[in-house]
DNA sequence: CGGTGTCTTGAATACCATCAAGTCTTGTGG
DNA sequence: CCACAAGACTTGATGGTATTCAAGACACCG
């Protein structure tokens, strides 16, 4: 496997960072910067942002232990939130995609207690910690978005272990692939009948979100493009049999 | 499997309710309504508690889908947070002690998003979650306390995690019991050297919690005693080698 | 003292990991 | 643009871990 290239050393300097980029983007609908008119790319606000950054793939965009006093929030490509274990094998939290905040713990504390790796070329935010807290106090909905961002994470936290406990490895992946079909669709990035979207995803990174090993993801895969149910092609994904799928995923 | 019994219904009425119960328990020294002063049992405090509540083992506190304008937390015994799947299959989120609220959803949210269940007898008080919330806003700290606990909560989501999708079954046991063992020592319920327990968990419970089934828990269980890593009798457990159980636990 | 629920143990089986070899894709430098 | 190398993917063979099934021992309770 490719070992990534850490970002976080404060000296590196390949992250790219630009001032001011202002184009909504797909993310943006789903965007708690957005919701809150406090990012340079909203209409109005009082800005809280900090900075635009733009990293490449494979990328470590933060580790575990970093006290971060901003938060990250993707504006562009994918990232994961991951832990390592002390083997070295991985275990992905989540995927997060535009709009998504990195770590919503950053918006509390300075430690994001996961460590976050670009999945494709990626570009955020940053937006300063204390000048969110300002706003929870100032104004009960903020805390309310905050609170119920909050709830969304616990929710797929909750799902994913009831995931990784109970079901087995074509349920695992099933569920993964409308999951994330589920949340492009809310930002507008799913075209198309049958439905696809771009799907950068490795086999490696589907394995150490399922808890299963590449090897076997790759056969599970192919039984599903046997059974007419998806297709690959080129770093997408179309759902052929969304009915199909979801009874693969539900039911047991 | 036993089914257990629903007590959430209105009518049932087998839930013994008692007011102003003020005896400091256990559990009292990492509760956060101990914490806040909002308790009862607390010396002093501008109380936001509702009433005290007592069921027995092996019964449904609140569902998924319930609507609840109070927060319980445990003060006596021990419950469980856990989801159904459609094939009845269960999986336990998390096991809750003396101190622990019942969903830190409910901080913010009326629905718990997990059901929980008695393990053993349990004794919980409920506070209204208007009060709490204006304590909150009147009181940073207070909100700080919120955000410990979320973040808690979240860790301990986020090794379950990665326990179910990357561990074998004996490193899962071996730290849901070291996990259990440090928190009950926090409380204070840990006595002796080598330390010990009460230990009221049913194999079942054990297999929900780590995604097994009860038959290869009782072998995994079997193999720790055989080895002298620890001893279970009469619903008490014992650590004889913490070491050796570490070493289980964490290194692979 | 049955009855129910719990625990233990063994045998057979299912699922997934590991290992290995080969093919395909992607990126890079000449 | 091509050649090469590294990474990514596929497929089959084999083995280990956990499940399922089953039978019997044990504890607890009315």
């Amino acid at each position: 496997m490719v070992q990534p290239i850490d970002l976080s050393d404060a000296a590196s300097g390949t992250g790219r960072v630009r001032q001011f980029v202002s184009r909504i983007l797909p993310g943006c609908r789903t965007c708690l910067a957005s919701e809150l008119a406090v990012c340079a790319a909203a209409k109005a606000g009082a800005y809280v942002q900090q900075s635009v950054v733009t990293v490449s793939a494979r990328r470590i965009v933060c580790h575990e232990q970093d006290s971060l006093d901003a938060l990250p929030i993707i504006c562009g490509g994918w990232a994961c939130c991951a832990v390592m274990l002390s083997d070295g094998s991985r275990q992905i939290l989540s995927f997060l995609l535009p709009g998504d905040p990195v770590s919503t713990s950053l918006l509390f504390a300075a430690k994001p207690n996961c460590f976050v790796e670009t999945v494709t070329p990626v570009t955020y935010r940053l937006f300063s910690r204390s000048g969110m807290r300002e706003r929870a106090f100032a104004n009960p909905e903020t805390l309310d978005a905050f609170a119920r961002i909050r709830l969304e994470e616990q929710s797929r936290s909750d799902a994913l272990i009831a995931d990784l406990g109970r079901r087995k490895a074509d349920e695992r992946i099933a569920r993964l692939i409308l999951g994330l079909m589920q949340r492009l669709q809310q930002r507008g990035m799913v075209a198309g009948d049958p439905p696809a979207f771009a799907f950068p995803l490795r086999l490696h990174h589907i394995a150490d979100a399922t808890g299963l090993t590449p090897v076997h993801v790759s056969k599970v895969l192919s039984g599903l493009r046997r059974d007419g149910l998806i297709r690959m092609s080129r770093r997408s994904l179309a759902v052929l049999d969304t009915a199909g799928l979801a009874a693969i995923a539900h039911l047991r």
